[in-house]
DNA sequence: CGGTTTTTGTACTGTCTCGCAATAAATTAT
DNA sequence: ATAATTTATTGCGAGACAGTACAAAAACCG
């Protein structure tokens, strides 16, 4: 029908895709979350993005590629979220309680039961035998420990924390809070257990070294 | 051939099993650590423990009864490694050092890659679409948890910490730190950088809270 | 020795799994 | 229109998967 309005970009050559390939991803991550990579079959995956098997392989290939794709993007809304988080908080103590805050919300997110975090709680296992989830899973790891120390270092610069602080271990301490929610959020820890201990990871995390 | 010891049981009716129980679930629970609970086939559990499929059915049920039972018996070796290594320790800070060290030990396990903790990495994918496995792994964390309050109680007791200290969430950010070693090594980070992370751990729940 | 009991070994079944081949459909270019 | 190009749909096939049936084997008791 109406195709009066003029799309910058040419349209290509073929039949047009009847999908849209970002929220496809969105949909694929969705069933990854729940299932695993080993754990999510394909029917699983067609039924999701309500693409058939030939057009997820002809858009994204291989299983294994498709889930290193949701990977990248989790990892991508990850870094956006945390950044735009901590941007505008004014203090340190702000930007850890918005940071550890906006984890549990996707942690314990919508409606069913929690799932916790989807890197953490789904690429850990098939990390042994797939290399490159493996590294894939690292380098979101080390991602996380660079934003907090980044966090960090912004602090001893404004004077919030001592110049001689060690911000990469804090970073490191930060992280394994974090790590720990994700966890125990999958295994059914109520949101005010989750809560306390995001604040006393806080608490002890600005307490001064010495 | 010599079977001239006497065993105080006396050897029931039928044909004797030519496998140990406890050797078996310890092969299977070298099979499941690598991958997993979906990850794993009855052909490599079967190779593993060296029976054939009809015998692990008959000794231990359904793959995901095996898989429980290995996970009670992780469970159980896992608080006995961490009593004996904490009974001896004459401080708390040695007590601290020798978990987070005999769990790197673990986690980094003998001759192939790192594959962390078995319950931490293994059971969490799958702790969404299983009831049990989530229930078990919520139990095993919860272990965790009363293991070194239990330990941060006695170190109050014994004048080590303040009076007022709040040991379950001292234990809480503890068993943080292990859920993050478990998961840093199966990721691949070095040894190096684990034991400075226990380290920095232990340095920062020893300094008092006030 | 024969009968009983329990475990082992082999083979099987029906289902699910991934990945792809072959064909049909929808659009643009000429 | 006709050709060219890209995607969608159907369906296949080779293999892995979990679980089980059935018979042989190895011990016991009488």
């Amino acid at each position: 029908m109406q195709d009066g309005t003029k799309i910058s970009t040419p349209r290509p050559r073929g039949r047009p895709r009847r999908f849209e390939p970002e929220e496809a991803l969105d949909r694929a991550l969705d069933a990854f979350w729940t299932g695993g990579y080993t754990g999510t079959s394909l029917d699983e995956l067609s039924a999701a993005t309500g693409m058939n098997r030939p057009s997820l392989y002809a858009a994204f290939g291989d299983k294994r590629r498709l889930y290193l794709s949701v990977l990248d993007r989790f990892a991508q809304m990850m870094e956006a979220a945390v950044s735009t988080a901590m941007a505008d908080a004014p203090t340190l103590a702000d930007a850890l309680a918005r940071f550890y805050g906006g984890a549990l919300t996707v942690y314990l997110g919508g409606e069913g039961i929690a799932r916790g975090c989807f890197v953490i709680c789904t690429a850990t296992v098939d990390a042994t035998e797939e290399p490159l989830i493996r590294d894939a899973l690292h380098a979101v790891l080390r991602l996380i420990d660079a934003k907090l120390a980044a966090r960090f270092r912004q602090a001893v610069e404004a004077g919030e924390l001592p110049g001689d602080t060690d911000v990469d271990t804090l970073a490191a301490l930060a992280a394994a809070t974090l790590h720990s929610l994700a966890i125990r959020a999958r295994a059914g820890t109520s949101r005010g257990a989750l809560e306390a201990l995001a604040a006393a990871s806080i608490a002890q995390l600005l307490r001064p070294a010495r």
